[in-house]
This record gives structure tokens, C-alpha cells and sequence, in this order.
RNA sequence: GCACGGGUAGCUCAGUGGUAGAGCGGCUCGUUUACACCGAGUUGGUCGGGGGUUCGAAUCCCUCCCUGUGCACCA
């Protein structure tokens, strides 16, 4: 221990508030973040997964971010140059709508209103003062991301990256312009890719409606739908070719009711005849599969719903303009009122939902823009092939099938906040190029379109297409547009691409991690990472799905507050298992804050005992190390290769467990227990100055190993013994070579001695306990040792006198007298005596119990070794365990008998 | 419907063929100078049900039930 710090003594408690800001401010001015793109060291990157600009930390966050933390610490220790960039993506939808809304209840006023320019304004302005929110959360986690190197996918660097690479796919021909049928939101006014959409199981109604027969009066056919609502758009309806009901149907025609019409009946396949009625009215603007029925009969298309939900049908002036739920009821209503409606029956069916506004989309034809997915081949092959891994490995299925099966990207979005498609239409051609029905890319050798990142030199000539980019168009870039300008090989790329892990939730292996890499083969030919860590989901206590609608989502900031960013850390860490879902309970994040206490008052009893000068002027005492001491050194040094394999596993919630059985069990319950004796004034001087060595040891070995995990309080701790010399522990290597000198054979023989030791003290307590003696310290106990153990030295019985908060254990070799309680430890007999006090009743009733345990491990090894077949099957080693077995319980068996006829004269 | 997880003590979870575990909770003691955010003792499980393979199954196979996730979806 250093002298400039042991004046500033432990409080009694730890307080992590001051401790943790106090720490990131000294990392920061330290340059501990900063990953360095000159240096000689190798490179380990991870880039953040972006949060919305519009966010706030919530529980995902902090596993998620603590998770890449730990890995970024950890590589930090292992000699790593290591850059772990932060970042926020724009959101455009959320972002928007926040604004849309802010913009309504202060002014009044709607985005057109105010116009395009004026209203991105705002929305900059909006971001520049709530955007950066989640990023400060993060610094309260400890979060040691590459501050400096802070990305927004508006970011102009970033925005040429995207404008890039839509022309050059636009130019590969991948990007295609069409009508086509998408998934509209009515409430952000928008197209949505297929990956937005939600489904969700519904109650509704199943209405069974009369369409009358044009060339028979008065016979019906019967026809099941669930959107009464949209019958005004029936071109026809279609039925099986095989239905024998509809043979004579077929090409006929029926009236739609309202607006009354004749439309035709078809035959196609797609029609089930089980399902319903066997007819299906035929709707092809308002439903995917009917849009391609309309297309192979060449049926017209009739829209009766207006962008934003509402009937738009004059005709029918009775649901004219109505709102898209209200007007299906009233649909009902007036077929009923026609008499054409047969019935209607509660019906439960899976309906879409936009997944950020929460509302059913509408199947819609709208002109868009698509992507036909690049270097799909590779992204496939890479995730076959194990050159990108994923944990837990059952993830590779789903992105396999979702790869096999993939779907052209709908990337246009009808938005203003975003990067805005850069297209530009030659403006007398404006309105022909954007009515065709697809976009021919030779319009560009005409001169009719300009596509690329710069706008044309004569921009009054032409019109920019409205729409921007989905925002994952953006994102799919990050591992790379984050550390390179467009068509730059920056040093930063050289030494931090392809990163190395990507920690993140399973929701969006879609969404970004398969676009990522295709996105990472197609534009830089490799990979963007080699290993995808699937966080768990977080749910309550109910198992439900934590949200803001049913209040059971904690804000971290209130639990760091509570217990402490390491705390919090460290609880969650320790109840997280690898992809599986996991149930928060704010008593687990209090046993972090416990742990934390617990290192906290370890290192500050050892700071209480001052200063090893012994050891600092000699480090090599005479004094041969105690089994206690060999042994916690020989666990140190099995601690450590664990953690080490379980980090190659990424099995976090193992590496938690591990530092806190090693810590709270081995090194406090028995080792600092044991030793005590060694640290009073009155214990030899060499003695005492090599326990406090060890201690030294395993703590300045300790605290590093536990550092990812818990880097504020390791960090505090690690200066206050004064083991850094000034350098933070953050930037210190993990120390290599083993702590422990004794061979595998001592370090084992002294694990056996040792825990004979503590389980013989726990046999002495608990007959303390049951005599109502817990806190008797005078009482004496006989200690005889039996056949097969032997004699307890001297140091040992000290040793055990302390640990049971005895008087003292003496040796004896004769059975002690009848009135004694007494149990079975693997160090002998050890017997209780008192005067007078024994319940011998109680003392047969336990005896009793305990053999009959004896007994039947006793029944089940012989029964195995009298059974033929396990002794001619068995492997060698199994037979000859459960022999030594057998043997050890027949040892027991007659040691407990004697002491219980002891009971019965 | 297809695919993939999970079901172990009251709770949260470890445990992948060889003696069923931890923490919390419950109960009983206790402030002996690191820690009551603590210590000691104790309680608690036909490992979802059934069947099979095996000398031996929480662990492997089949089947059913419950629960979660992804994909598809019939109007």
C-alpha cells in the first residue's frame, strides 16, 4: 500500500454516486475511451448499436450497452486497442411525429402549414436539444464508448454515404421505382416495409353478406368478409374452378350492393372452398392477394379509402368520408338494412399493425421505391459458414429462412425528416415520369433523370422526388460509414473494420444485423463483424413485456440511484442469461448493490490492518503459506482460466456468478475468517505480514477481473490500496502467470484440508445452534479423530476454535462421555460436552436421522454394486467411485452407530 | 400451420449421462471492532405429465400439456 493513500480511510459504507461521476470524469481526461488508429496494438472495434435521437435509456439499453462495455473493458485488459463508437440514428418516423406534435400543440400549425424547409428546421432544432439525452445516460452507465467519435446517421459524411450507396445500387439496377401494393400506415401517412409490420391476433366480426344473381333474381350467393367497409371497391367475385356449388356461376355475374352494380364471378385457384362460403368478394385495392387476382383476370381497381384511413367513396354517401372502423359498422348496418346481410359471427384473425404507431395498416397501391437486397449470396454463405457467428447459435435458422425467403425492401417513405431520395425528375416530364406505373432506369441516359448525391447544375429545371429514406437505409451502413468518408480508406477503417462483436437484441436481426451484412460485403467486400451476441429481452416480474403503456418499466437512472451504476450492472449481468428472456426484479440489482458493499468493506478491513511493511521490505517471508492461503490463490488461478473460457463463450451471466461465489464464499466467508487469527497485534510478525501479502494478492487480482463487470468501485478501490501507482486500473493489463506457487498436488491437497477444516467449524457452530449456544464463546469441544483421518495439528485446531467461535478444540483420542451431542466431520468425532444441559432425545432423534441418510446411500451404492450389469456395463472408474463410496458411507455408518449407542444406556 | 426456445425449491435462475445446486424469500438466533447492503443455523424439489433408450436419465429419443419467439396466414 502506497502512503499517499492510505489517509483517505473507506467509509463504512460505499457510496457510488460520487465514486462514479468522479471516475468518468478522470477516464475521460485520462484519454481512456480513445481508441487510437496509429497505434501498434491490434484493433478491437464494436459500434454501438444507434439508439433514436428521440429515446431515453430504458432497461434494454443498459444490458445491451453494459454487455459491450464488458467486452470493450475486457479487450481494453488483454492489450486490445480498442474503439467503441457511439452513435444515434434519426428515426424518421418517431423523430417526426414527436415534432409534428410538439409543432400542433404549441402553434397549431401542421408540417404543411409551415412547409418543408421550415419544418426540418424545427425538427433540427428539437434535435439538437433532446437528441444528445441518451447519449449523457449512457456516460451515467460508465459506458466506455470513444466519446470523440460520436456519429448521427444525418451527419453530412454520414448522409453522402447513403446518397452514395442508393446510386450506386439505383445504377446496378437493384433500385426500381413501381406501384406497387405496400403496407400503409394511416396515421404516419406512410409506406412501411414488410419488417414494420406487426401482427397481432384480433376479435372482430365475421359478416356473411347476400350478393344477388344478375341473371337469377332473387337466389343470393353467400359471401363471408370482415371488412364490410371496402365492398364498395368488389370488382368481382371469384370462386374455386373445382367448387361444384359455383360451377354454373362461373362467368356470370352478381350485384355488388352498394353502389349497386354488376360484377363478374371468376374462377381462381387461390379461392379455398372450405374456408367461408366458398366465394370470395374480390377487392384488389384494399388486399394483397386480391390485387394479384386482379391482375391475372385484368379486373379494374377501385380505391374507397383515402390516405389517412377514411372512406372516400361519394357514391355511397352514407359512409362517405367516415373513418375506416366506424364505417365497417355502419357498412353492416346498411347491408342489414338492405336485407343482404346472412349473419354475423365474433371471429378472431391475425391483423397487420404498424409497429411504431400502433394502428392496422392498410394493403395500398402506392408508388414507390424498392431494393432488390445485394450480396446475398455472401451475407447467406457467411452466417453457414460460421465466419459470422451468432449467440445463442439457434438465431442462424431464423436468418437463414428470412435470407431464403427474402423480399424486395420498400425504402421510400412519405417523410420529410430523413435523407431525402436523390432523384431528380426533369420537370416538364415530372408528371409523365411519376404516373407511369414503373420508373424506366433508360430515362437517365435521356436526360429525363438525374440520380446522384449531387443535385444537378441547373436545378430550375427539375424536381427532387418528395420521399426520403427508410431510416434503416441508413443504419444498414454503420459499421463502416461511421469510420470512413465515401470512397476514403481512413486510417480508423484500416484499424477498426470489420469490427469485432455486435451485442443486440434479436427484434432486429432483420431490421439491421442481416442488412448490415450485405451492406458489409457489398461496400467493403468483407464482413462488417464476426460475432453477434443476441441480448435477452426484459421482462417484468409477470413475464410480460416491459412498456410505457402498463408502467412496469423501471427508469435506470432511478435504479442507478438507488444502488449504482456497478450495482445495477452487476445484478442484471448476473440474472441475464444468453437469449433467453429474462425476468427483472429490482432484488436482483439490490444484490449487486450488496456485492459491491461487500468488496467495498473486504478492501476496506484490509486497509484497516496497515500497511505490509514486512512485505515491501521483504517480499519473500520465510514463513511456508498456510492451506488457507494456498488454497484461495490456487481458486484465484481457477477463477481466472474460467472467466477466461466463459468470456470466449460470451457466457456473462457465468463470468457474474463466478466473481461472486469466489469472492463472497471462498475469499470472505472462509479464507478472511480463517485467517483473522494471523492479523491481531499478538500474531508472529512473519506470519502476519505474509497473510496480509496474500490478501494484497488476491485483491490486486481480483479487482481487475471484476473491473468490466463493476469499473467504478474496482476503479476506486484499486487506487485507494494503492495498487495502480496512479495509472487507473481501466488501462491497466490483466495480470498474467499464475498467483499460486504450490503444484497442482499441493494446491489440491491444501483445497481438502481446507474445506475439512470449514465444514468441521460449521458441524461445531450447528451444534452451538441447536443448544441455544450461537454466541457462547467459552464453550470447549473434543475433537477425536477416527479411523481413517488424521490427528489435527495445532495451527488447525486454532484455526477451527476460531471459525466456531469456541473456547477451544481439544484432542482427544477416547469416545467422549455419554452426555455429550456430537456429529460426524471429515475431521472425527466431534463432541459438545456440557453439564447437565443434553437433550438425549434430541441427540437420538438427530443421530437417528443422520443414519438413516447414511443408510440409504448405503442401499443405493450396494445396490449398484450387487447389480451384474452395472459392474459388467459400468465404465471401470464409475465402479470403482461408487466402491470408495460404499466404503466412505460404511465408515460413517459405524462411526454414527457408536455415537448412538453412546445415547442409549 | 411451419420452425425454434423454455418448463428444476415459494421467487429468479445454474446444472447436457454417474451423490439435485446458488442467491433471494421463510423460520430461529445474533450487533464478538470489514460489512445488518452483515454473520450463523435452518426450512424447502415425485427436475411439467406419460412412454422409451441405458447398468444408470433433470440431462438422450418419442409423445402430450403449458409458455415464449420468429415466419406464414383463409377473405
Amino acid at each position: 500500500m502506497s502512503e499517499t493513500n492510505s489517509s483517505s480511510a473507506l467509509s463504512k459504507a460505499y457510496e457510488p454516486a460520487a465514486v462514479e461521476a468522479r471516475w468518468f470524469l478522470r477516464w475521460s481526461e485520462e484519454g481512456c475511451f480513445r481508441g487510437d488508429e496509429t497505434s501498434a496494438r491490434e484493433g478491437y472495434s464494436i459500434v454501438i448499436p444507434p439508439p433514436n435521437v428521440t429515446g431515453v435509456l430504458h432497461l434494454g439499453h443498459v444490458l445491451n450497452n453494459t454487455l459491450q462495455d464488458i467486452l470493450a473493458r475486457r479487450a481494453r485488459q488483454k492489450g486490445f486497442e480498442v474503439c467503441w463508437l457511439p452513435g444515434t440514428d434519426h428515426a424518421g418516423i418517431a423523430t417526426q411525429t414527436r415534432v409534428e406534435r410538439e409543432l400542433k400543440s404549441t402553434t397549431g400549425q401542421s408540417r404543411h402549414d409551415i412547409g418543408r424547409e421550415a419544418f426540418l428546421d424545427k425538427v433540427w432544432e428539437w434535435k439538437d436539444k433532446h437528441g444528445g439525452i441518451i447519449i449523457d445516460q449512457l456516460k451515467r452507465l460508465g459506458c466506455s464508448l470513444d466519446w470523440e467519435r460520436e456519429r448521427f446517421t444525418l451527419d453530412t459524411d454520414y448522409s453522402e454515404w447513403v446518397g452514395h450507396v442508393f446510386c450506386d445500387l439505383f445504377r446496378k439496377g437493384l433500385i426500381h421505382r413501381g406501384r406497387r401494393m405496400v403496407n400503409w400506415c394511416p396515421v404516419s401517412l406512410t409506406a412501411l416495409s414488410d419488417e414494420e409490420v406487426i401482427m397481432k391476433p384480433q376479435r372482430g366480426k365475421m359478416y356473411t353478406m347476400r350478393y344477388e344473381r344478375v341473371d337469377q333474381p332473387g337466389e343470393f350467393v353467400l359471401i363471408s368478409t370482415t371488412r364490410p367497409e371496402t365492398l364498395m371497391a368488389d370488382v368481382a367475385v371469384a370462386v374455386h374452378p373445382e367448387d361444384p356449388r359455383y360451377r354454373d356461376l362461373i362467368g356470370g355475374h352478381v350485384y355488388r350492393p352498394f353502389p349497386r352494380e354488376a360484377i363478374p364471378v371468376i374462377a381462381d385457384e387461390h379461392v379455398e372452398i372450405e374456408f367461408g362460403t366458398g366465394a370470395l368478394k374480390v377487392t384488389p385495392a384494399h388486399d394483397k392477394a386480391d390485387f394479384e387476382i386482379g391482375l391475372r383476370h385484368n379486373l379494374p381497381v377501385i380505391d374507397v379509402l383515402s390516405p389517412d384511413g377514411h372512406i372516400n367513396c361519394p357514391a355511397v354517401p352514407e359512409l362517405h368520408g367516415i373513418e375506416r372502423f366506424a364505417a365497417r359498422k355502419r357498412a353492416a348496418e346498411l347491408l342489414a338494412e338492405k336485407d343482404l346481410l346472412e349473419k354475423e359471427e365474433d371471429y378472431e384473425n391475425n391483423v397487420g399493425f404498424s409497429e411504431r404507431a400502433d394502428v392496422p395498416v392498410e394493403p395500398r397501391l402506392s408508388m414507390q421505391w424498392f431494393l432488390r437486397y445485394p450480396s446475398v449470396e455472401s451475407a447467406k454463405a457467411a452466417v453457414e459458414s460460421n465466419e459470422i457467428t451468432f449467440r445463442p447459435e439457434r438465431w442462424r435458422k431464423t436468418y437463414a429462412h428470412w435470407m431464403d425467403n427474402i423480399q424486395d425492401w420498400c425504402i421510400s417513405r412519405q417523410l420529410w425528416w430523413g435523407h431525402r431520395i436523390p432523384v431528380w425528375y426533369r420537370k416538364d416530364q415530372y408528371e409523365n415520369l411519376t404516373a407511369a406505373e414503373s420508373l424506366d432506369p433508360a430515362a437517365v441516359a435521356q436526360g429525363l433523370l438525374h440520380v446522384a448525391t449531387e443535385p444537378p447544375a441547373d436545378p430550375e429545371n427539375w424536381v427532387q422526388d418528395p420521399d426520403v429514406l427508410d431510416t434503416w437505409f441508413s443504419s444498414w451502413l454503420w459499421p463502416f460509414a461511421t469510420f470512413s468518408k465515401v470512397g476514403e480508406r481512413s486510417p480508423a477503417l484500416e484499424k477498426f473494420y470489420p469490427t469485432a462483436d455486435l451485442v443486440t437484441g434479436p427484434d432486429i436481426l432483420f431490421f439491421w444485423v442481416a442488412r448490415m451484412i450485405m451492406a458489409g460485403y457489398e461496400y467493403e467486400g468483407r464482413a462488417p463483424f464476426r460475432h453477434v451476441y443476441f441480448t435477452s429481452i426484459i421482462r417484468d416480474i409477470k413475464g410480460r413485456k416491459m412498456s410505457k403503456s402498463l408502467g412496469n418499466s423501471p427508469d435506470p437512472l432511478d435504479l442507478i440511484a438507488k444502488y449504482g451504476a456497478d450495482g445495477l450492472r452487476f445484478g442484471l449481468l448476473r440474472i441475464a442469461p444468453s437469449g433467453q428472456d429474462v425476468r427483472f426484479d429490482e432484488k436482483q440489482i439490490e444484490e449487486g448493490r450488496n456485492f459491491a458493499n461487500k468488496l467495498w468493506n473486504a478492501c476496506r478491513f484490509r486497509q484497516m490492518a496497515g500497511e505490509n511493511a514486512n512485505a515491501t521490505d521483504s517480499p519473500a517471508t520465510p514463513d511456508a503459506p498456510s492451506v488457507f492461503e494456498t488454497d484461495i490463490l490456487a481458486k484465484l488461478d481457477t477463477l481466472h482460466t474460467t472467466l477466461e473460457a466463459a468470456y470466449s463463450e460470451y457466457q456473462f451471466n457465468h463470468i457474474a456468478q463466478h466473481l461472486y461465489d469466489f469472492f463472497w464464499r471462498d475469499f470472505c466467508d472462509h479464507f478472511l475468517e480463517a485467517v483473522k487469527g494471523a492479523l491481531r497485534d499478538s500474531a508472529p510478525a512473519p506470519r502476519r505480514a505474509r497473510v496480509l501479502a496474500t490478501i494484497d494478492t488476491v485483491l490486486s487480482r481480483f479487482l481487475p477481473l471484476l473491473h468490466p463487470y463493476m469499473p467504478h468501485i474496482t476503479e476506486e478501490l484499486w487506487e485507494k490500496l494503492g495498487f495502480g501507482d496512479g495509472t487507473p486500473l481501466m488501462s491497466t493489463a490483466l495480470p498474467t502467470g499464475p498467483a499460486c506457487s504450490a503444484t497442482r498436488d499441493q494446491a489440491a491437497a491444501a483445497a481438502q484440508t481446507a474445506a475439512a477444516i470449514y465444514e468441521t467449524a460449521s458441524a461445531a457452530r450447528r451444534l452451538k445452534a441447536d443448544y441455544q449456544l450461537a454466541q457462547n464463546r467459552n464453550v470447549r469441544f473434543l475433537l477425536r479423530p477416527t479411523d481413517s483421518t488424521t490427528p489435527p495439528d495445532e495451527s488447525t485446531l486454532t484455526t477451527l476454535a476460531l471459525l466456531a467461535g469456541a473456547a477451544a478444540i481439544e484432542p482427544t483420542t477416547t469416545p467422549p462421555d455419554s452426555q455429550a451431542p456430537r456429529l460426524l466431520t471429515p475431521l472425527g468425532e466431534l463432541a459438545m460436552p456440557l453439564e447437565g444441559l443434553v437433550d438425549i432425545e434430541a441427540e437420538r432423534t438427530r443421530l437417528g436421522k443422520e443414519l438413516a441418510k447414511i443408510e440409504s446411500e448405503i442401499k443405493k451404492a450396494s445396490g449398484k454394486l450387487s447389480s451384474e450389469s452395472f459392474v459388467s456395463r459400468a465404465p471401470e472408474h464409475v465402479v470403482e467411485q461408487e466402491r470408495q463410496r460404499l466404503a466412505e458411507w460404511q465408515e460413517k455408518q459405524r462411526e454414527v452407530s457408536a455415537m448412538l449407542t453412546a445415547f442409549s444406556g
